[in-house]
DNA sequence: GGGTTTACGATGCACTCGCATGGTAAAAGC
DNA sequence: GCTTTTACCATGCGAGTGCATCGTAAACCC
C-alpha cells in the first residue's frame, strides 16, 4: 500500500475532517487527536502529511477558499443566458447565504480563518485574491446591465458591486445568531436589489 | 485592604484585562494565567471574582457589549440639533468602523463573541439586545427624515437602517484584513448615504 | 532479493490548561 | 480583643496539547 497513496487527496481528506470541526468552536480549538480521529486515521499519520499545525491549518484554508470559489462560480455558470442580470445577482446572494447546516459551517469556518488572517498577515494572502476577482465580475456585469439600461445612470458598479458581495455576508451573522430568518434575508436582498433595479 | 475592594470595579478590571487579550487570537486563546498577568494581578484573585473562565468570559461579554452601545449612544447624543439626519447617520457609521486600534480590537473582540454565542445560543441574548435598539432607532431617523421629504417616498426606513447597521460592520472586514483603506471604507459609505438621500 | 524509501502507528516528553486546595493577613463585627 | 469574613497568594493535580522519536511493514529500485 505504502508509495502509491495519492498525496493531495489525503491532504484533503484531513482538511475536509478538520473543517467539519473547525465549525463549532473555532480553528484554534480543534487538536491534532481531534482531527486524526474525525478523519479516521492515527495520529502518526496527520503528522505525516502536515509537518505542523500550522501548516495543516494553512492548507485547510486555502481548500475552504477554493471549495467555496468553485461553488458560487458553478452557481454563476450554470444560469442559461435569458435570465436577466438581476436573477443572476439574485441566485448569487441567496447562495452566499448561510442558510444550509453546509453553508451555515463553511460561514463559521471562515470567520475563523479571518481571524487567523488578521492576527498573521502573511496568510491572509490566500483567500485575498477570490474576493476581488468576484467583486470586479459583478461589477462587470453591471456595467453591462447599465449600458443595456437596466440600471440608471447614477449608480455606481463598483460601489454597489461591494454592496452584492457585503450584504449576504452581514445578513449571515444575523442568521447565524437567530435574530433574523432566512425569509427575512431574502427579503432584504429583494429590496436592496429593487433599489437598484428600478 | 480586604473588605473594602469594589467587586464591579474588579471585575471591570479583569474584563478589560481579557478584552485587551482577546482582540488578538481570539477569544479561547487566553488563559487565566494571561488574563491575571496582564490585569497586574494573581491568577488567585481572578479565580476570586470569577469562579470559572465561562463565567469571567460571560462578564466580559456583557460589559464589551455595554461599552461599545455607551459609545455609540454618546456619539448619537453629542451632536447638535441643526445638522441633518444624514450627518448624523454619517458620524454614527463612521463611529461603527474599525478604524483606530481601539475599535479594531473591539471588532475582533465582537467576532470572538460571536462565535462564541453561536455555539452556545443561551450566551446570545446578552447581546442580541443592543443592535435591534440602534436598528429601531435608526428606523426611526430615517421615518422622520422620510415624511420632511428628505428622502423619497419608494425606500422602506426599516430595510435601509439594517443596511446602515451592516455596512460599516461589512467595510470593517475589509479594514482589518488590509484590502480595504479607511478612505475607501468612507466613501462606500458617503457612495450609500448618496444614494439614500437624494 | 537486498537495500532504500514511503507510510504510517505507538509512545513519550515537555508544557500548558482550568480548577481545587490550603494557607495567610487584614479588616469588620461583637 | 477575639472571632469571623474577606481578599487574596501559592501550589499542585489531572487532563490535554503539539511535537519528536522509534519502530515497522509494505512497496519500489537495482
Amino acid at each position: 500500500m505504502p508509495k502509491k497513496v495519492d498525496h493531495a487527496q489525503r491532504r484533503v481528506l484531513i482538511a475536509e475532517a478538520l473543517l467539519r470541526l473547525a465549525s463549532t468552536g473555532g480553528l484554534e480549538a480543534v487538536s491534532l487527536r481531534d482531527v486524526a480521529a474525525e478523519a479516521g486515521i492515527s495520529m502518526g499519520a496527520v503528522q505525516h502529511y502536515f509537518a505542523t499545525k500550522e501548516e495543516m491549518l494553512a492548507h485547510a484554508m486555502d481548500y475552504a477558499v477554493q471549495r467555496a470559489g468553485e461553488r458560487i462560480e458553478a452557481r454563476l455558470a450554470e444560469n442559461p443566458e435569458q435570465v436577466t442580470t438581476r436573477d443572476v445577482l439574485r441566485a448569487l446572494m441567496l447562495e452566499m447565504l448561510a442558510t444550509t447546516d453546509d453553508s451555515r459551517r463553511e460561514f463559521l469556518v471562515s470567520i475563523a480563518f479571518f481571524q487567523r488572517a488578521v492576527a498573521a498577515p502573511e496568510l491572509a494572502a490566500h483567500y485575498r485574491e477570490f474576493w476581488p476577482r468576484l467583486e470586479k465580475w459583478i461589477t462587470e456585469e453591471l456595467r453591462e446591465a447599465q449600458t443595456a439600461g437596466e440600471l440608471t445612470e447614477e449608480v455606481d458598479p463598483a460601489r454597489e458591486a461591494e454592496l452584492i458581495v457585503l450584504l449576504p455576508d452581514a445578513l449571515s451573522q444575523g442568521l447565524l445568531l437567530g435574530h433574523r430568518t432566512e425569509q427575512d434575508a431574502a427579503a432584504a436582498i429583494d429590496y436592496h436589489l429593487d433599489q437598484l433595479f428600478d
